[in-house]
DNA sequence: CCTGCTGCCTGGACGC
DNA sequence: TGCGTCCAGGCAGCAG
């Protein structure tokens, strides 16, 4: 193998996977105490009340790569950035790790850690459930519920490659560096094709793929890079199924072809040159 | 408005 | 062994 990746990277598939698996500990429980050990990481407020403090948790959302806790009045955004993670704590005894940024007691004695590294995550309060659908509402749709007919349009007059407005989270919310190389490499489209190129017929063949892909990687408890683990504490499989991320420079595993890798879209890319041809079409 | 680029931040890999 | 350097990437902010 190449280059080792040393970080979760999560993407909608793992911060599904993480949704999936607090949210039974979560829901319906009482937030006795919140501990922040890091006020930097809060943006906004970060009173008790702003971090859900002496609340009920009614819910847990997700939209693209973000999470939310819901108490009966308020909302907590969650972004995990690229090495952020919550993990339950259920043994009493167990003491925080060195980048557990915030901690909320529960009422049945566990706790949930928000870790975070590298720190390019962060939580967000809200003031109220209105807050956050307004929010939500500027990013682009989830990636699993994208229409074929607001891709066409978000792309219709767009100078930028397919790979940069994949990964615009205003244009469709989910995905990160790993799905998108994934998913172009699935479709045969090159990732440096202008958005605006690509047909009603490509862009419908692209969401089924999409919907396909991330639905096997929350099936499989998304991609486990290095030390990913879930809420509580399982790794996922997703990346055996992975076909082009991490592998740079080895053979294509549809045509033995020398996979390519570049910089596109500002991001580390690779592509099979042979499978993924950049077509250029006529304007 | 649109787009691309920079910097934030840590720790693992690698070279000497 | 230890130290310096590079690199990964989501996203906000900024410049052209």
């Amino acid at each position: 193998m190449g280059t080792v990746y040393n970080a979760s990277m999560p993407e909608l598939p793992e911060v599904q996977s993480i949704r999936q698996s607090l949210e039974k500990h979560l829901i319906g429980r009482v937030i006795t105490r919140v501990v922040c050990r890091r006020r930097d990481v809060v943006h906004g407020p970060a009173c008790p009340k702003d971090l859900l403090s002496g609340q009920r948790v009614i819910a847990m959302h997700r939209h693209g790569k973000q999470l939310a806790l819901l108490s009966e009045q308020r909302a907590l955004v969650v972004q995990l950035g690229m090495s952020g993670s919550l993990r339950l704590v259920v043994d009493p005894s167990s003491a925080p790790l060195k980048h557990d940024h915030v901690i909320w007691h529960l009422d049945d004695a566990a706790r949930l850690h928000f870790h975070d590294p590298r720190r390019f995550g962060g939580l967000s309060p809200m003031a109220d459930h209105a807050c956050l659908t307004q929010r939500w509402k500027k990013l682009g749709p989830d990636a699993l519920a994208c229409k074929v007919s607001h891709l066409q349009v978000k792309l219709a007059r767009t100078g930028r490659s397919i790979k940069a407005c994949l990964l615009d989270q205003q244009i469709v919310a989910g995905l990160g560096n790993i799905y998108v190389d994934e998913l172009l490499y699935n479709c045969h489209i090159h990732p440096q094709t202008p958005g605006s190129q690509l047909s009603r017929q490509e862009l419908a063949r692209m969401i089924r793929a999409m919907r396909r892909i991330l639905k096997s990687a929350i099936e499989a408890g998304g991609s486990t890079i290095r030390d990913y683990v879930n809420g509580v504490n399982q790794p996922g499989k997703y990346q055996q199924g992975h076909q082009v991320y991490g592998r740079g420079g080895h053979p294509c595993r549809n045509c033995g072809q020398q996979l390519g890798q570049s910089l596109i879209g500002g991001r580390a890319t690779v592509f099979c040159p042979q499978c993924q041809p950049l077509v250029e079409k006529a304007t």
